[in-house]
This record gives C-alpha cells, structure tokens and sequence, in this order.
DNA sequence: ATCGGAAAGT
DNA sequence: ACTTTCCGAT
C-alpha cells in the first residue's frame, strides 16, 4: 500500500480496511499499522496461509503456522529487523485487555479474534458466506443466495453489532457526508469536511461486488464518531435523532441506545417508502428476541437496514425536516411489549399512505419466526 | 509456550 | 497510545 493519503480505503477482495491503518513510513502524520490490522491482512493473503490462516470452524480464530516468519514479516513492515515471535506474542498479549485477541487455550500459537468488538468499531459489514473468512458486505447484501447453515452465532451478533453501528451513523447526520463531497475535498481545501479528520476517521464504509475489489467505494460514511478502533465506549456520545429537533440523550443501557437509534431509523425509512423507493428497504423492524439465544439483551431492537446503494437517498432524506414526531417513551413502551419479527421476504412493494405513522410498522408481529435457531434465514436476499 | 510486569522507544 | 525490549514465573 503506498501513501498518497488516497482518498480509497485498502480494498482487499472482500475487506476493506481503513486508511490510517496502512500508512507507510514516510508518510508523516498518520497512524502506524497496528498488529491487529497487520494480522487480518496476512490471514487475507492466500500466498500466506502456509505462514499464517484461519482456523476452519471456529469464527475468528486463526493459527500461526510459522511464528518466526510472522515475526520476520512484522519486523519488516515495522523496520523493526530484530523482531521476534517473542516480542510479537508479547504485542499480542496486549491485545488480550483490549479485548481485541484471546488466547486459544491448549492450542499452540492460535488465538482468536473478538470481532464482535472489532466489527462495530471498524468493520460495518461483514459477509455471512463464510463463517472463518470474515468480507466485507457490499452491493451484493441483497444479491448473493446467503444462506449459511447454521448461523453461527458469532456471526449473526456481529451483524446486528453493524447494523447498530450503522443506525448510530446515521443518527448522527452531521457527520455524514456524501462521496461527492469528499471528491470536492480532495480538489480543494475549501470544502467543509476536514480531510485530515476524514483521513483519520477510521471507518469508511464502501461497496465491493463479491468478487473484485471495487477500486473507489462510492459511498463513504465518515466521519464517525468511532474515529478510534479501540474507542471504549460505544456509543460514546448521545445521538442527535433524526426526527425532530429533540435531542435524545441516551440512556444508560445499551437498550436503550439501541432502541433510540432504531427509532431514528425508521422516519427515513418511512420517508423512503412514500417515496417508491423502498425496494431494497426492510418492511419490518425486528427484535432479536426472535434470533434465537444471542447474546445480547433479548429485548433489543434492530433495524434492519437497507443496502448501501440507498444509503446516499437516505441520507439526503434524513436531512430532510420532518413532520412527523417521534415519542421515544411511546416507541420504547411499544417495542418492550410487542414481541417483533422480521419479515425478511415481504417487500414492501405497496409505498405506506404518506400520512401512515412509523410506529405502524413495529406494531405488527409477523406470525412465522423466520430467525429461529438452526434455521437457514435467507435475510440477505433481495426480495423481487 | 505462555503470561504479564516493567521500562523504554516511536 | 501501541508497541518493543527484556525477563522471571508458570
């Protein structure tokens, strides 16, 4: 990777990293890769899988085949030529309090990733195709036939870990801003994003269509908040609803973060139905009381996003004033009694009455429990 | 091999 | 902050 300080996120077929995390030497000002990313993007490489590789069955875990080939490989990357797998490993225990890495106990040099940290922060969408290789979800959520067997369950939380992360993006509309002005920004210094803090922002998120890496994602959301991979706090900051011109503070809880930031998701995907333009959008918000045994707080509610291709509408869309209040107690109260599924086929070709209220569509139950567990969901295909 | 404290480096 | 370096303990 060289670096210009290009606009482009690392594209790797499949994953994309962000920018700062392959500076290289001489450019000044940016970050240093940090082992973590340099691990993810050995065990991406084919051409090192004698070296370095995941670990089939297990999401996330991977083998360090030849630790001092490793060790020699971050030594050059680091200009550190006295590198060792000693010193290396010592930089991986590190990673243990950060709960970035764990220690696999009884296997020899395997550790495992806790992307469940890693993929909110840094990594928005992941592919469900393949439980130890996690990609990059781009164009492609609504195509590809995604039916793993056996979703595990690692996989299926960091998904709903992105999609909160991104209803958390989009809640914070001034921080979004289109590619366009990014482009702009790039020519000139008068744009009004600040460049070295979208350089520095660390989350970009893109498309790629499945099978070659897509030279310039078209669609940028950035800057987060989350400009740290390893910011502790999430979210760290209260959320600006889209809706009106309340802010929300938000709650102590998790939940309550969540809830807020479906809440604030639904007036624009509202906004989009009345438009007609809602092919790709969820027709219902769900809960993931009916995903089975997750890990998370049963009563969480998660909004099933549209793909990025629409994204950009939606944004603009969530500029857009509204009429339409939102009542957070009223929506809380609501999702905490109803037990909401999602509709993953039922595509809401018939656009809601302009005057229908949003709260219309967590109120209704879908019978079927499309997400139980060991199912096969197919959430990821585009309803035609 | 693995762990983690300590200190120093960038 | 994130290692790199060193090292005694397990």
């Amino acid at each position: 990777m060289h670096c210009g300080c290009v606009p482009s996120s690392y594209w790797l077929p499949g994953l994309a990293f962000p920018d700062w995390a392959y500076k290289a030497e001489s450019c000044p000002g940016s970050r240093q890769i940090q082992l973590w990313h340099f691990i993810l993007e050995l065990l991406q490489k084919e051409e090192f899988r004698h070296v370095i590789a995941w670990q089939q069955g297990e999401y996330g875990e991977f083998v360090i085949k030849e630790p001092d080939e490793v060790a020699r490989l971050w030594g050059r990357r680091k200009c550190k030529p006295q590198m060792n797998y000693d010193k290396l490993s010592r930089a991986l225990r590190y990673y243990y309090n950060k709960r970035i890495l764990h220690k696999t106990k009884g296997k020899r040099f395997t550790y495992k990733f806790n992307f469940s940290k890693l993929v909110f922060v840094n990594y928005p969408f992941w592919d469900m195709r393949c439980p130890t290789q996690p990609v990059l979800m781009g164009n492609n959520i609504c195509r590809s036939p995604v039916s793993p067997p056996g979703v595990q369950r690692e996989l299926l939380q960091n998904t709903i870990l992105a999609h909160k992360l991104l209803a958390n993006q989009l809640a914070c509309r001034r921080m979004i801003h289109s590619p366009l002005d990014y482009t702009r920004c790039l020519d000139r210094k008068s744009s009004s994003i600040n460049r070295e803090s979208y350089m520095n922002s660390g989350c970009h998120i893109g498309f790629h269509d499945g099978s070659v890496p897509v030279p310039s994602p078209p669609t940028y959301i950035s800057p987060t908040r989350f400009a740290s991979p390893l910011s502790r706090s999430f979210p760290p900051a209260p959320i600006t609803a889209l809706s009106g011109s309340a802010e929300w503070q938000l709650g102590p809880s998790p939940l309550s973060h969540l809830n807020q930031s479906l809440l604030s998701l639904e007036e624009p995907i509202q906004n989009l139905r009345e438009q007609g333009i809602s092919s790709h959008l969820p027709s219902r918000l769900f809960s993931s009381q009916s995903l089975g045994q997750l890990p998370l707080q049963s009563k969480e509610a998660l909004a099933f996003l549209p793909p990025l291709s629409e994204l950009k509408g939606q944004l603009e869309i969530c500029r857009a004033p509204s009429s339409v209040k939102l009542d957070p107690d009223a929506e809380l109260r609501s999702l905490e009694q109803q037990n909401v599924h999602l509709d993953f086929h039922g595509t809401d070709k018939t656009p809601s009455s302009p005057h229908a209220k949003q709260t219309s569509q967590i109120k209704q139950p879908i019978s079927s429990n499309k997400l139980s567990a060991g199912s096969s969901p197919n959430w990821l295909l585009k309803p035609t």
